[in-house]
DNA sequence: ATGGTCGGCAACCGA
């Protein structure tokens, strides 16, 4: 089983990229972030063409997620209960049998601000959800992207970028408890090395060529399903292809039928 | 070299 997660900043515009990776990867579960498009405009019929169900929630202009499947997903949620609800950041459903949960978390704008607080405020909702409907001795994969950058190997500039947003001692901690709780980080189990960044900010000239990346996007696992898990990598797409994303896929492989 | 990102969507907002 193929597992990938990619923020797409805008599923119309990425659709070449997004397509080609499809049909060349051929994986059996992607979650998409960033789609920017409303429901009744989400391209459905593309992934229907080749094979795949989709799951959406959007919205105009801003955040909107999904999830595209071999098998058709059942139990779908689009809505992460609790304090911190917002549409489109947030689908939870089953597929396969495996509980699968997709999260675009807010960005956060500058520390101290109220979006921070948000973003804050979201993770620990999050946190809250995984506690109360799933247990860490049950198959469960959280993949997306998270917008927080965990140790100084994942970045490219940790003493320039300490304390600020995405990069938060903060943000750091609450990840720290999504691990505790069990899920197990897969691009770090399988290259603890670190240096491999998902996301290259478009403000800064030739960010990837200046390899100036953060790693922000995830595919975690608890632990029955991380055991499970042969390799995860991060793979860059066409960038031949017109209009790359600023983020890469991230792909996980397990050793399930 | 006197500029220097995207995308959505129609003036800026969000990343």
């Amino acid at each position: 089983m193929k597992c990938a997660t990619f923020n797409t900043n805008s599923i119309r515009a990425r659709l070449p990229i997004l397509l080609d990776w499809l049909e060349r990867e051929q994986p059996d579960i992607l979650c998409i972030q960033e789609t920017k498009v409303q429901d009744k405009d989400f391209p459905d019929p593309a992934f229907r063409d080749r094979g795949y169900s989709t799951l959406y929630r959007g919205q105009k202009s801003y955040n909107g997620v999904a999830i595209v499947s071999r098998e058709r997903a059942t139990d779908a949620e689009f809505t992460l209960t609790g304090e911190a609800e917002e549409p489109a950041r947030f689908i939870r459903c089953r597929v396969a049998g495996i509980p699968v949960i997709n999260v675009y978390v807010p960005q956060g704008f500058a520390v101290g601000s109220e979006k921070f607080v948000y973003k804050l405020r979201w993770l620990n909702t999050l946190l809250d959800h995984l506690h109360a409907a799933f247990s860490p001795d049950q198959p469960l994969l959280v993949a997306g992207d998270f917008n927080v950058a965990l140790e100084a190997k994942d970045v490219y500039d940790p003493e320039g970028l300490r304390g600020e947003v995405g990069f938060h001692p903060d943000e750091q901690a609450l990840m720290g408890r999504l691990f505790e709780w069990g899920l197990v980080d897969l691009l770090r189990k399988h290259h603890p090395e670190g240096g491999q960044f998902t996301f290259w900010d478009y403000r800064i000239p030739n960010a990837l060529k200046r390899k100036m990346g953060w790693r922000v996007d995830y595919i975690l696992a608890t632990r029955p399903l991380a055991d499970t898990s042969r390799d995860c990598w991060i793979d860059t797409g066409a960038r031949s292809l017109p209009r790359p994303s600023d983020h890469t896929f991230l792909v996980a492989e397990f050793a399930l039928p």
